[in-house]
DNA sequence: AACTAAAATTAGGTGCTCCTAATAATTTAA
DNA sequence: TTAAATTATTAGGAGCACCTAATTTTAGTT
């Protein structure tokens, strides 16, 4: 067997229910009240059938609470994956404006916030001064 | 409809794809000559029946030549995306290295590699002021 | 109270990527 | 030259995250 430089990794990762979780929070952010299912549905762009059924994994994966109407709370858990999802986000979002110099309201700061390990973000934290908003003007969670 | 300063992009990537096309690449970097199904298959990790399944796909897509024993053949189309990944992944090493002072022996490079644009690449060579070879000494594509 | 609109659920599918087990074809070597 | 090892294929399935269409439940009018 031929050995490569580079270790070869086929990642599954589980950007989707970070997908989800993370709308939840920003929704709780914005202060909506109860958080139905069908107003993170339409965040996501998903049908309501796909949106329920991925409430009810992420409710037996002990991520949040989901029954029916009453709508959705996010449990420690979740919350916890929700924020650092954020924080990566922002955290990128200045990266992107501020070391990179490059635009930051892109689609790919979407996909870099699900492949940023504390390590990383910590160096990116560093390099940015420990700043507390993104450039938005939100609050950068600890986490 | 609750407006979010962040817009959610759920977004469904090729990294798939790109994973076997990188393997064959690197395989060729070597020269390993012919590049058989079987060896890739090894070098991802995945069954004999997954790799000719997905060979065939990429064949009928035009990213490579598949027959059989005879062996695999990456075409320009693949190459091409190939090469595109290798170029993220070996300037992401370096990025690690140098900018960030953090591990590049790292899973997460191999997750960064499929989210980096053409204009990401191009501002992480700014910073790195074009380098030629990744930490292992390895030639860095030009795009 | 009855009607309507909104929210959720159920039923039935699809596509993609992966698997094992069984079989076939081709090389290599004893 | 025949047996063993390697390589590839076929067949049949599984899990995940989606979907539409149809139905049910609940809440908010008038």
């Amino acid at each position: 067997m031929v050995e490569l430089a580079e270790k070869i990794v086929l990642e599954k990762s589980h950007e989707n229910e970070e997908m989800y979780l993370k709308a939840i929070w920003l929704l709780e952010e914005e202060k909506v009240n109860p958080i139905h299912a069908s107003e993170v549905a339409k965040q996501l762009n998903v049908s309501l059938p796909s949106m329920t059924e991925m409430l009810k994994k992420l409710d037996e994966k002990g991520y949040l609470q989901y029954s029916g109407r009453d709508g959705v709370k996010l449990e420690k858990k979740g919350r916890a994956i929700a924020e650092t999802i954020i924080r990566n986000l922002r955290l990128t979002e200045l990266f992107f404006r501020d070391i990179l110099k490059i635009d930051f309201n892109d689609e790919s700061v979407c996909r870099f916030e699900h492949v940023i390990t504390d390590e990383i973000a910590e160096a990116m934290k560093r390099l940015l001064k420990n700043p507390k908003k993104c450039p938005h003007g939100k609050k950068i969670p600890a986490v």
